[in-house]
DNA sequence: TCGTTTACGTAAACAGTTTATGTAAACCAT
DNA sequence: ATGGTTTACATAAACTGTTTACGTAAACGA
């Protein structure tokens, strides 16, 4: 009530999802759409959210880019799920994209005169 | 040649260029537009580009808000130049940001297994 | 006087979110 | 068996903030 209004902003995870979730498929191999979300959210301790809205599109992106690949199998709770796998290629990318992520964090720390000076 | 292409990517400032701005001014007092870019071209080694389809839009958007202030006057160069200072809500909107920031490249390095674990 | 630099400005295209809905099947309780 | 909840995927519209590409104008140097 009263004004507990949540400003999502521009997106809080833009640029980032597609690196979290190849590295989600290497760290554990075999995953669909959702385990991958909730692994994400637990992992950051609920601090990153991922939305179907952005988490499906994603998918449907690195596959047709070759980075991972799904086969529909049947979920632990008995539905149809798209279980995901990261490629060689998918591998390759998500190193580049880490070193990626990590200069460009570190250019921000610099700038705003933190830690890594 | 052969195949130097540079991929612009989603755009590699994304979210972070409003935090930039305010704590250059809070750190510089007084700046105007492209002393604003070169600033944070410099101070990351050439990592973060500003481009100026980027910077002035940013630049009216946190003056609407009322986190910047302008003036217009006359640049070292001796060109018309608008010159902004930082606000009181700026500087309590830019604490926030940055608590923001920390916390989101906190919880993304966690889920990627990074430094900070 | 012509080309370059400084400085600001903006519009169109693009990308990746958020928000909101929808489908469908499985499960549970009544 | 029926109705409500959960699981899982899907997509469209709205939004935001970039990139790319121009355009203006004045100052400066050759």
């Amino acid at each position: 009530m009263t004004t507990t209004e949540r400003k999502a902003g521009a997106g809080a995870l833009y640029g980032t999802l597609e690196v979290l979730i190849l590295n989600s498929l290497k760290d554990h191999g075999t995953l669909h759409g959702l385990e991958i979300a909730r692994l994400i959210r637990d992992r950051s301790e609920d601090v990153l959210q991922v939305e179907e809205g952005a988490l499906y599109p994603a998918l449907h992106r690195l596959e047709r880019q070759g980075l991972i690949e799904g086969e529909w199998h049947i979920s632990e709770k008995r539905r149809r799920a798209r279980f995901y796998q990261i490629t060689a290629t998918g591998k390759k990318a998500l190193r580049r994209e880490l070193q990626d992520w990590i200069q460009h964090t570190d250019a921000v720390s610099k700038v705003l005169g933190l830690r890594k000076a």
